[in-house]
DNA sequence: TCATAAAATTAGTCTTGACTAATTATTTTA
DNA sequence: TAAAATAATTAGTCAAGACTAATTTTATGA
């Protein structure tokens, strides 16, 4: 399709897009990205020549309709291949992001639906982030946090916003995955740490950016 | 490991070197890849600077022990992916050889074993060719064609030589696959062309080139 | 053996996608 | 609102890996 940079910025707008009402400005992009703003600049003039891309120095980039189609057939890819990953070579899924960054860049017409059925048209990757479909559907991500627990309320982990293999190693530390149950036993108000229970254990105490990071059902 | 395009040099070196006897210059590498001399030259400095090829006016390019080994990782991995895109994705064979093409360069420490535990150790690729061991070993190829049979034999395709899709068509239009039980009806005399016969089924004549590309066992 | 053809190499150019340093524009804050 | 800080942009550079055109080397054969 595109080269392999320009498929990166794509997939990085996209996921900038997400976070609602967030100005996508070259030095976001540029931080998202490791690079350095001023080849940002340039990539940007490129995008919008072949109207991937609108910038407005108000609004913000946006992604047009067809670099939307395009940034959401790349995290399909990415995705899938997460779930082939660990589903079928066994990886854990601190090991698979790396490797999907990778793969998301082969280009083949019908590589992604072969591996959609392949592996059984999952709705959800190694992370709870959703799928997006062949028709380019994207199931809605989910949004409430740990954080938004209310005292003594249980939930449900459905996906980790944090795909670090840090934070991935430390919740698997934690003996927390997708689908783990956790109940709100306390927040401290002085930092709003949260002291919680995994799966009925004893009580464990993690921090407001943990929490953050935790997104529940 | 390295870049696409040395990793693309050396496999294209290593496939030269499988023909015996034959001096392995600048123009052949040239041709192989479809690239021009004046290119081949700058790369055969860089990859020379780098230990994996050693250049010799007289003896032509030849690999390293270390390119050696990089260069089979990557035909090993090339075939694992074909034997997956086909056997899993149900992609034909005439499809899989440049998407295997792209697949190659993935790198990750594993992920070739993982793959190669994945498909059952497979020892041949869709095309015939031999899938190198973990270890590094190679298993020797096939070597006789269809043109070294003689009159009234019969013999079983074991691999085909070219795997472009226009050869690999018409095999498939002739009912030809790896397998597929050939007997020599006669060969003429005046250009070579060879009548066979098709799993037992009524006389086709083929050319020479074509008889060339099938190896049998 | 010497002329010619072919192959190898060198020199110089181009594109992509990075970078740094310098400059200009825009926001913040005092 | 003016100064200071931050962000965006421009200008110039670089490396990789390709190219063409020119030159040199090597091989071939009359
Ligand atoms: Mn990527
Ligand atoms: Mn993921
Ligand atoms: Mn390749
Ligand atoms: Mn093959």
């Amino acid at each position: 399709m595109y080269t392999l940079s320009e498929e990166n910025y794509l997939k990085s707008i996209y996921r900038l897009a997400q976070q609602p009402n967030f100005k996508i400005t070259p030095t976001a992009i540029a931080e998202s990205l490791g690079n350095n703003p001023a080849s940002v600049v340039d990539m940007i003039r490129k995008l919008t020549e072949k109207q991937l891309i609108a910038y407005d120095k108000k609004k913000g980039v946006e992604l047009t309709q067809q670099g939307l189609k395009d940034a959401v057939l790349i995290v399909r890819r990415h995705r899938l291949w997460e779930v082939f990953l660990l589903e079928k070579l066994g990886y854990h899924w601190d090991e698979i992001h790396d490797i999907a960054e990778e793969l998301e860049h082969i280009s083949n017409a019908t590589l992604a639906d072969r591996l959609d059925k392949f592996l059984g048209f999952p709705e959800y990757d190694p992370h709870g982030d959703p799928i997006p479909k062949a028709n380019g559907k994207v199931p809605k991500p989910f949004s409430v946090t740990l954080t938004d627990l209310k005292m003594g309320e249980s939930c449900r982990v459905a996906a980790v916003r944090d795909t670090s293999s840090s934070f991935l190693q430390y919740l698997q530390k934690l003996d927390i995955g997708i689908g783990t149950r956790i109940q709100l036993i306390e927040k401290i108000s002085f930092d709003n740490s949260l002291v919680i229970s995994i799966s009925g254990k004893e009580n464990t105490t993690v921090s407001q950016k943990f929490g953050e990071n935790i997104l529940i059902d």
